[in-house]
DNA sequence: AATGCAGTTTACGTAAACGTAAAGTTTTGA
DNA sequence: TCAAAACTTTACGTTTACGTAAACTGCATT
């Protein structure tokens, strides 16, 4: 139907070149993450090909990387998506994980929070003082203290 | 009034391993951030003495330690907190860091929000599965397949 | 045939954020 | 008083997450 038969799906594979154009990373981190077992590109020979399933990958781990995770964390947190279709004791163990995890990102959530409530009052303080400011600079302008 | 006066104000002071006890952190951790200009404690003699305002600011870098900031930005974001009650021009660059600061958390937040989010399809998806497994071993408690 | 570009492997280098060990001092409790 | 506990400085070590350089390969131009 389509033009040449790409691997198995139908979609466009990627290199190494266009991901790192695409994510503004380097491939020196696309290799590192590949040799920490991260990602797994296929190959044309020797060239990666990237598909759309190791750019989702890709796209959680630098979400991981903003919120600070490491990469074993990372890998533990992307594993949990992937996880196989195990038998009851492994879905419990999958879902204390899954606790455990939720816990920390709570707690992240919660320190966003004050972070921006902090932020606010400071901007507040701000706008205040520059009101001030401003109230003094109309005045002198107008005049002085009128 | 009270006991012997400490310092200016009426409140006590705390050792090095206190504040380790108290945080969770090693006193190498401490020596490292006054190092770095994080903390400036005081001293009695040799000994460092962490006041208030001392683990106000220490509270604020672990929390910036939690979401992922270098102590560069951890620093940056608590010179916010402390800043001087400048001009207008002052105030005015004080106000575009903020903002910088606050895009960043907020696209922390996204980020958190989605990890949150397929973890819950995650654990949906596990329950759903426990079911079926419940499902099934009930029906062969019962009697096999009725 | 030569050049250039995109990609490859190998390997050493580096910045950040502490860890760890050594050796000395000061405080504190028995 | 005296030993243990707590603290100090100095200095080298370690882990993480890549950066950077060297040397090679394959393909497309010129």
């Amino acid at each position: 139907m389509s033009g040449q038969p790409n691997h198995l799906s139908g979609e466009r594979a990627h290199s190494i070149g266009e991901l790192t154009r695409e994510f503004g990373i380097t491939a020196r981190t696309l290799r590192f993450y590949e040799e920490r077992g991260l990602l797994r590109p296929r190959r044309a020979g020797q060239r990666r090909l990237y598909d759309r399933g190791d750019r989702t990958r890709l796209k959680l781990i630098l979400r991981g990387r903003r919120l600070g995770f490491s990469l074993d964390e990372i890998e533990e947190i992307v594993s949990l998506y992937e996880a196989p279709q195990g038998e009851a004791g492994q879905l419990q163990l999958l879902l204390d994980r899954i606790a455990e995890r939720r816990a920390e990102l709570e707690e992240k959530r919660r320190d966003i929070a004050a972070v921006l409530r902090d932020l606010a009052r400071v901007e507040a303080g701000c706008l205040e003082r520059l009101d001030e400011l401003g109230q003094k600079s109309a005045g002198s302008k107008r005049g002085g203290r009128a």
